[in-house]
RNA sequence: GGUUCACUAGCUCAGUUGGCAGAGCACCUGACUUUUAAUCAGGGUGUCCCGGGUUCAAAUCCCGGGUGAGCCA
């Protein structure tokens, strides 16, 4: 493409090191030099050479020679010979530049390189007096001119607010974000290869719809304009994937990004990834197996260990604890929710140990509110809770011996959930009814009630499979894995306010 | 939504009672051919988040707003 100073931005306010950026660009140009290159073939890794040369001694030198590209990240210049540091995925590199070597002219533009120049490299590695394994650069190519400083070489950039909104100088500056969001790939690539290997079929459903079903929550309006459809992004894939198993797929599962418009702290963020998968012929007690073994295969593709430390406390991850809703909460207060007859009995039991309901709370509902009131934050280690109330269960098939409550499971972690998994409600007459109940919920001021899919109904009709289906919260599960306090630090760009003009 | 805290140079941070805006790194000039947070000599580069107010005088005090972080709902 040709120089076109027509198209070159206005810039105001440059303060003194951008404009001393741009002059050296200008002079890089002047000496024939494209400052932001092309093509560049490397011969080895950073880490590669580390490796390959760890014997390396003395006064001997590599006979190949390497060709490496990255970042400059350091540059300590000694007059006619000058060392440097250079950084690419796997790490970093020093090398060493010599007027000898390059000759007048190279090492003229040598001292025009700024921190944070993106470079080609071509050199003999050798160790240096202090035994630092060494490129000694033979002849170099300037790939890219970095016009903007990099923060501070020993602090880094720690500003949260810069990090998640310029999240490319954060994973320039700090190794240890790489590192987590490389553990993320790997986690998701474990379960895949778990779900894969057992002869799931990972397919993809629609993020836009007329109806968000699938889970309790405010959803995102948007608006197809040729159409004149205001429409909604999904909170949940579950309605679409039964929908598959209905179809004959028996074993599907989607990774995929969900969204709901609720607050935002830190376990929760406006769009994120979920995992669910449904598996014919099978019940929540094998989905409860299937959770077990993805987050032990992944515990062990990224930490290579069942106990892994998440915020100071160890997680043992080797053994999963079930019990069921009613007796977690008879354990932590002594009250037997299921015994009542009544919701006014229940609603005494409640006043009692001091846990508060809402007018419109069955029994289950009040089971539900002491649960949460009095064990969930005390599930520090795996736990699974069984057997959640019909109530707050609409797509949840009932518990044979004990219609109140369903065949369902919540999978805790450090006082969070982490996973939620049922026996799938395969009886159309009895869903029916259970929209129903929410569409009254819904009118009593519970925004966050399911809505009613009448196609949903039409395809359960036609005939579900009795089937276990199971959703996991991935960036929680990326979240424990990489000991990663808030859901920001799993996300590439969390969402954020945009910044006033 | 409520509440507390933060916002000062490119980055990390000081800034006293309200009295000329500071340091380290980075950057610029010079020296230096095995350094590694290189070193040595010199140089401060700023919309003190934004807008009002009080005051002779505001980074500092008051009011409103913005963004972020934490706690609560």
């Amino acid at each position: 493409m040709a120089e076109n100073k027509e198209n070159a931005p206005v810039q105001q306010d440059m303060n003194e090191l951008l404009k001393v950026r741009r002059d050296k660009l200008a002079a890089f140009r002047e000496m024939g030099v494209a400052p932001f290159g092309h093509r560049f073939e490397v011969s080895h890794h950073n880490a590669a050479i580390l490796e390959q040369y760890a014997n390396l001694e003395g006064e001997d030198e590599s006979a190949e020679e390497v060709t490496i590209a990255g970042r400059l990240m350091a540059i300590r210049g000694h007059g006619k010979a000058s060392f440097s540091v250079i950084m690419d995925r796997t790490g970093r590199i020093q090398i060493y530049f010599k007027l000898d070597v390059l000759g007048e002219e190279k090492y003229k533009q040598f001292k025009l390189l700024d921190i944070g120049d993106i470079i080609g490299v071509k050199g003999h590695v050798f160790r240096t007096r202090r035994g630092e394994l060494t490129v000694r650069v033979d002849d170099f190519d300037l790939l890219s001119k970095s016009l903007r400083p990099l923060p501070e070489k020993f602090h880094g950039l720690t500003d949260t607010e810069i990090r998640y909104r310029q999240r490319y100088v954060d994973l320039i500056m700090n190794p240890e974000v790489m590192n987590t969001f490389v553990a993320r790939t790997n986690i998701i690539k474990s379960i895949r290869n778990y779900l894969d290997s057992r002869d799931f079929l990972e397919v993809e459903t629609p993020v836009l719809g007329t109806i968000a079903g699938g889970a309790a929550a405010r959803p995102f309006i948007t608006h197809h304009n040729t159409l004149d459809l205001d429409m909604y992004l999904r909170i949940a894939t579950e309605l679409n994937l039964k929908r598959l198993v209905v179809g004959g797929m028996e074993r599907v599962y989607e990774i995929g990004r969900v969204f709901r418009n609720e607050g935002m702290d830190v376990r929760h963020n406006p769009e994120f990834t979920s995992i669910e998968i449904y598996q014919a012929y099978a019940d929540y007690n094998d989905l409860m197996d299937v959770t077990e073994g993805i987050v032990r295969d992944a515990a062990m593709a990224v930490c290579g260990s069942l106990q892994v430390d998440y915020q100071g406390t160890t997680i043992d991850y080797s053994s999963f604890k079930r019990i069921s809703m009613n007796d977690a909460v008879k354990e932590a207060t002594g009250k037997d929710f299921l015994s009542c007859e009544t919701v006014e009995e229940a609603r005494a039991m409640a006043d009692e140990i001091g846990v508060p309901y809402e007018k419109r709370f069955g029994i289950g509902g009040i089971l539900n509110a002491a649960f949460e009131e009095k064990v969930e934050e005390t599930l520090i280690q795996p736990t699974f809770i069984t057997g959640h109330p019909t109530e707050i269960s609409p797509l949840a098939k009932r518990n044979p011996e004990d219609p109140r409550i369903t065949d369902r499971f919540e999978c805790f972690v450090y006082g969070r959930e982490l996973a939620n998994g049922f026996t799938e409600l395969n009886d159309p007459i009895d869903q029916e009814g259970r929209f129903m109940d929410q569409l009254k919920a819904r009118e009593d001021g519970d925004d966050e009630a399911h809505m009613m899919d009448r196609d949903f109904i039409t395809a359960l009709e036609y005939g579900l499979p009795p089937t276990g289906g199971l959703g996991i919260g991935v960036d929680r599960l990326v979240m424990f894995l990489t000991d990663s306090a808030s859901i920001r630090d799993v996300l590439l760009f969390p969402t954020m306010k945009p910044l006033a003009e």
